[in-house]
DNA sequence: CTATTTACATACATTCTTGTTTGTATATAA
DNA sequence: TTATATACAAACAAGAATGTATGTAAATAG
């Protein structure tokens, strides 16, 4: 039995994918070869470049699988006026991200092979460019509801909503890192929440 | 000629790390080759395989000759009780390291290699590890000094010495990131000493 | 019903790397 | 002064890994 249906091929697939990330996880990617990734998939490498032109090509399949969704549900949290306040919108926004984080497998293996299991170089130093693109798009985003805030008087005056959303992003940037890297001796982890609640408390008046 | 004395076969050695950092920088670590490296620096494999017994050692001394030093540094600039108060001298820890990050091309480099150009799988793992530790040492160092702020009336009361501390350490993980990373999009490297003096500026009574 | 794709498996050729071995000229020790 | 260890270069052997080419049975189009 060698032809499958059209559904039969779209699982076989995302079982490729789900492979990759496995393998990707395991290795890295560099080590990863289109042959562990088959053998881990239950098919031969023949199956995967027929769906896969190559590594790079797949590897972007499994990060795109995850980011566009968490993407889109950026601006929904984020930007949507709520019955929330701004700062508790932005709150919620990082948290929400952790939240994400805890309960998805998926997307917290894909990060994790993103932040310390991938080299960015070659063809993959444009997926870095996205990834900051991405970031400069949040920026901008926290920014602005940090404006909202500080019209309603809400935020403390010591900065401006510029320089509140810089920092809150360094401080997001180093906490996903730390969290992903999680090692035995810093439960991380547990504090995030807390973590986020006090970086917040320091902003509003 | 092929014996060196001694100080020329050390010279070779460093010669090598040299090489070594600039091609894991241009073609990250895992599709460097022995024979890249060699090349690189001016000699055959024959030389590299003498001074290293692998790619892996080579990693580890690329490494230590520019991190043994910064830990070295930081004790004295975090923990001496100069002429500055507590708050100042944690100001001065962070915008000291992204100065030898500025004017040191060496450090830069090697920075950017174990952020973005390697992977942290099998014998690398513990790499990751050691950083990580010697992150808590970091963060158990700042949450000293916080403590001397607070007991000195300096600092504002908001959150424990403890949780400041994490959330500088978040915050500097990130700008250490996006510093290294820097796109032509986002200038970070000129704001980070004003990311640093705002950050603290949250801090101060 | 048959012709043609499709969705793979299998086989092949080629290129890279690695680790080791061997060779060798010269410092250095005795 | 001679013996030995050093600091490499050069050659070798073996295994990966990749990309492509070929084969093929079943799904699907007409």
């Amino acid at each position: 039995m060698v032809r499958k249906t059209k559904e039969d091929a779209e699982l076989t697939r995302l079982r490729i994918i789900d492979a990759a990330r496995e393998v990707f996880l395991a290795r890295g990617v560099s080590r990863s070869t289109m042959e562990h990734i088959a053998t881990q998939a239950g098919v031969t490498r023949g199956a995967v470049y027929w769906h896969f032109e190559n590594k790079t090509e797949l590897f972007q399949a499994m990060r795109e699988q995850v980011f566009l969704p968490l993407i889109d549900r950026m601006d929904d949290t984020l930007l949507v006026e709520g019955s929330a306040d701004p700062l508790t919108r932005i709150e919620h926004f990082l948290s929400g991200t952790i939240q994400v984080l805890d309960e998805c497998i998926t997307t917290r293996q894909t990060y994790e092979i993103m932040m310390i299991k991938c080299e960015y170089v070659d063809e993959f130093a444009e997926v870095l460019q996205k990834l900051l693109s991405n970031c400069s798009g949040i920026v901008e985003n926290i920014t602005l509801v940090y404006e909202r805030a500080a019209a309603k008087g809400l935020l403390r005056d010591e900065l401006t909503p510029a320089e509140y959303s810089m920092d809150t992003h360094m401080f997001f940037t180093g906490l996903l890192h730390m969290w992903v890297k999680e090692t035995d001796g810093s439960p991380i982890r547990q504090q995030a929440r807390q973590l986020i609640k006090s970086h917040m408390a320091l902003r509003r008046k």
